[in-house]
DNA sequence: TAAAAGGTTCGAAATAATTCGAACGATGGA
DNA sequence: TCCATCGTTCGAATTATTTCGAACCTTTTA
């Protein structure tokens, strides 16, 4: 009975800046992330804007968020659940994940 | 006695968040912009990690901080007065810049 | 014990971003 | 006025990212 794949973390020391920067400049990517601000979610329950992309797609986003620390991917089940990393973040970037987060999300926001 | 070029530059409603994230996200724009934090400087006095690189690729990273609007670019002369733009950014994405600024400069920060 | 559900990975194709030389323009000084 | 300085722009080549189907793996359910 082995589990569903265990997937790499970056360390909270290994994470860095300009990685979580370039996570979090893309629009589906930060979307993604707001919609964990209040808890973790199965990966079924994170929304694209567009429902139509492929799940490999999908996965991508999410790996990059997962690679660069921002996002926490773990077995649940056959899903996988999502979470921020806030403590790791704030802790290393104080301030930035609210200031990101709290942003208007206004059109010129993208 | 027409002047250097006028730069286009985005108004303060319309930068986006994730452009400036973007903008940011890039190690050797970041350090430009933390030459910034402390007043304008001209262009040639912005130092590149490595000095060899020409000025067409130093132009360039310029280019993406302006048109981000994390940076402004005025003639000065026959050169190039950057300066950041401080209370345009603090106005729409409060408390961004100081995290991002004030972040630790450690090698995980690229 | 199948088969469906939920996701990851791989590889290839399409897009986007970066790099840099060459050409150009404006300014300031000789 | 002429020329060196400081930068921008253009275009082409390189490199990086994104997208997506196909193959695969694990877990749950029938």
């Amino acid at each position: 009975m082995s589990s569903s794949p265990d997937l790499p973390h970056p360390e909270r020391s290994e994470i860095s800046l300009t990685t979580v920067l370039f996570a979090l400049s893309d629009p589906e990517r930060l979307a993604i992330a707001r919609q964990l601000v209040d808890g973790p979610l199965d990966m079924a329950e994170c929304h694209l804007s567009n429902p139509d992309v492929p799940k490999s797609t999908k996965s991508h986003l999410m790996k990059v968020l997962r690679t660069a620390g921002v996002v926490r991917n773990e077995a649940n089940g056959r899903a996988r659940r999502l979470s921020l990393r806030r403590e790791d973040l704030d802790a290393r970037f104080p301030g930035l994940l609210d200031a990101v987060l709290s942003a208007e999300k206004d059109s010129a926001n993208s």
